[in-house]
DNA sequence: TTGTACGCGTTATCAG
DNA sequence: CTGATAACGCGTACAA
């Protein structure tokens, strides 16, 4: 029962007769000590089994080893391989990674945001809230010079750094797909406007069909706020009820493309011949449905590395005041769900 | 451009005429502070957008309001959810989560619990990873008092909090039910022995067996470290190339199990009539494989919010020194791929 | 009810 | 190469 306190640097100092200072710089093999006393002060450290108090060296610097990252659900196989993305690269740098989430509520984004804030995070990784549409919560951060990185779901209004994915081209790759399996009426189960990757991946599945010259009729695309399995289950049944319903689904997310061939076989309905599913994201699950779905691979990992990178990048060179945006490259994942050669 | 190092209880307290320590109690409503005072200088701090470093507290307090969980892979669907358990539940306590993974390897458990203890968190929360077998880096935070607790994969060479579900009776539990549906030659497929939650359910599977005069065949028991997708496939392969392969599998984990029906019915054999499959988890890939998998419920979440509310409570009561193991209710879900009537 | 003064553990600056 | 000192922002014993 010796330490209640913990082993501090006056404490080595006392027992090497050095001053604190010293010690502190020892400990980091500061280039004007001397070899032996830097081997003295990490033996005597070793021994007493000193610990640096980050929290004293987070308040003289004004910064700590944490950053920050809000996301929608941590439980989504898109999301936790980005933070696993994440955490792997600010490791390896030293940091610690803070979650929080923002269960796609407005509300609950900022306040995380307030309480990332306080907490002096050095830089925040975000993937919007479906509801967000306000971006000033982030202000705070960029006015303090504590750099912000967008992932995935990000927005042009804040002049940030991003990491995404090419959206639109992913779009139109997946529906030139279908078109080229045969695909005459193709309809799109997606997302809110709002958000870009939805927004983009619809232009994508817009421009495709347009430069197909096949026509493009409203009744055929759906908007879904949550885009669940219960919700793909209804978009199965609205579309595969019309009179005329479509022959191909192009779904944004594989969430909502498994619950629409699970329906579409709980119908009669033969995949692909009757009707191709496309997904996006290649989940673990579309690779377990029968058959297995075609999809639009999503670099989670590499996403979140780069976020990671982008973060520590501009905690190096504080005074640089640009923006960048990374583009990943997605391929397209052809499985049996589409094939219909 | 004016506050260049931020609002401070200091900048309240010169523009209010009063005295720091004023600002700092009225700011948490001590009780020897006069209401109007209270109000004034919330409305200060408000007006000038005053917002509590954390740092300083800590320091001063000597401990953070964060919380660290160390697991092994974040993106799994159990230990994400396990995670977004914690996270909100700590969230409403005003704590933040910092996650760090061992990738189930020792060294990097030992390396975050360090990190993690230098960054002096109040709290911690660990899921064992495969290899750990020595649990002296777990120590330090007993030492000083800061409330660990184990998840899932846990240990009894410590003695702290603890929160799992009855692997055995688990395990007891889906070996009958194979045993009910006329399984007569029901294989294992299980994870290494060493850590608790494989070696339990195992036991629940030779207790089954016993209970039930079913003879105890060591071919039928295979141990393997991953159960991964991959090793499903192969531990299938070499159930099913056996001249008297079984017909029945219960395999510890949903990945595996899941690959062992797509071998199976690659392989023309008919689920469930000709090999039945239990899996362990409840993962979302267990309802989306045809014939869904029969499967044992894990509550992660509710394991996450519980393991929050141990470290919280600890932290509360510090002197009080008495280590709970809360037990979890699991449930048999029982699909198609063993339900055979 | 309010103010004074010190310390939490570290590090940057300046001096030697 | 090493030491003394101040400061980071807050909380609290003690004093008034």
């Amino acid at each position: 029962m010796k330490n209640k306190k913990g082993v501090t640097i006056y404490d080595i100092a006392n027992e090497l007769k050095v001053s604190p200072s010293t010690v502190s710089r020892a400990l980091k093999d500061h280039y004007s000590i001397s070899k032996e006393m830097i081997k003295e002060v990490k033996k005597v450290a070793q021994k007493r089994g000193y610990r640096p108090n980050s929290i004293a060296a987070s308040l003289r610097n004004n910064r700590t080893n944490n950053i920050g990252v809000i996301i929608s659900w941590i439980n989504r196989p898109f999301i936790s391989s980005l933070i696993s993305g994440i955490e792997e690269e600010a490791n390896k740098a030293g940091y610690n990674v803070i979650i929080s989430q923002s269960h796609d509520s407005f509300d609950n984004e900022v306040a995380n945001a307030r309480a990332l804030y306080d907490s002096r995070i050095s830089g925040l990784v975000v993937s919007l809230a479906m509801e967000t549409q306000n971006y000033d919560h982030f202000s705070q951060f960029i006015k303090n010079n504590i750099p912000v990185v967008f992932v995935d779901r990000v927005t042009d209004e804040l002049n940030s750094d991003k990491v995404v994915i090419d959206n639109f081209s992913a779009g139109f790759m997946a529906t030139e797909h279908l078109i080229e399996q045969g695909g005459e009426r193709i309809a799109l189960a997606c997302g809110s406007q709002h958000r870009n990757i939805y927004r983009e991946r619809e232009n994508g599945y817009l421009a495709a069909l347009r430069e197909h010259n096949i026509p493009i009729k409203e009744e055929y695309i759906l908007h879904s706020e949550l885009l669940n399995a219960e919700e793909g289950f209804r978009i199965a049944e609205h579309f595969l009820s019309m009179d005329n319903p479509p022959d191909a689904i192009f779904s944004v997310n594989d969430t909502a493309a498994v619950s629409i061939i699970q329906y579409a076989k709980g119908q009669g309905i033969e995949i692909p011949q009757d009707l191709a599913v496309m997904g996006f994201n290649n989940d673990p699950v579309s690779l377990i449905i029968d058959p297995q779905l075609s999809t639009v691979s999503h670099p989670a990992i590499e996403m979140g590395k780069l976020a990671a990178q982008q973060v520590l990048k501009q905690n190096q060179y504080k005074d640089v005041v640009k923006s960048e945006t990374v583009m990943l490259r997605t391929e397209l994942l052809v499985r049996a769900s589409t094939k219909r050669k």
